[in-house]
DNA sequence: TCGTCATTTCGTTGAATGACAATATGATGG
DNA sequence: CCATCATATTGTCATTCAACGAAATGACGA
């Protein structure tokens, strides 16, 4: 819905010296629920939604919901399969995005 | 330091598999409000709560309140002269909370 | 001791977030 | 086309958070 109303850059970052993403990726890591999600991605694993709602305990809506949190995060990717859609860790963006964070807090530091 | 609680109560640890401190790290650069504050101390800058407060904008109580939480997150440390306390960059603290952030992140990619 | 300055704490308000149930969307099989 | 299953969206409520002004704490000098 709200993907084409930013220009391009600017609503979050800007004055912060970090990218959207990075801003994101905080965000979403900072939640224990969706740290207690995270975990059940360890060693490459790959789940539908309502298995991440079972093993959790939280209701299939809300399981969608932060999902999408950390998808925009690029802390996990996802993949439909005929009604299903599959989430799984996302190496390449959690590492684009950590060497991001390193860079700024090289440059606070 | 806080360092050693198994046992007794472990509110927002424990089926994580983060530390406290890193939640805190996340939760304090995950608001843009911080990660704003956290640019005027490039460099090693040192500055005071009501320095803070003023190049921010915001208010002297709310700066305040802010730089506990970044200390809390262990991304500054706080020092008292006189009356005024200053605050900076924690680079041990950063490093350290950095490093339990990639082995975290190992686990789960 | 008293007054002042800097910081912290307190109490409150409006906005953002987290969770759920109910409903809508989308895909697949009959 | 219709029924069904999995996911996404919507609406609502409770909790949390950011921010402020006002009051309390703490440190220093007169």
């Amino acid at each position: 819905m709200d993907q084409a109303t930013p220009p391009a850059d600017a609503p979050t970052a800007g004055a912060t010296g970090l990218g959207p993403d990075t801003q994101e990726f905080l965000k979403a890591l900072g939640s224990p629920t969706r740290q207690r999600i995270m975990m059940l991605f360890a060693r490459g694993a790959e789940l539908s939604v309502g298995e991440v709602a079972e093993r959790t305990g939280i209701s299939q809506a809300t399981a969608s919901q932060q999902l999408i949190l950390l998808r925009r995060g690029r802390v996990v990717t996802s993949r439909r399969e005929g009604k299903t859609v599959y989430y799984r860790a996302d190496r390449d963006g959690t590492l684009a995005v950590l060497d991001e964070l390193q860079t700024y807090l090289r440059t606070c530091c």
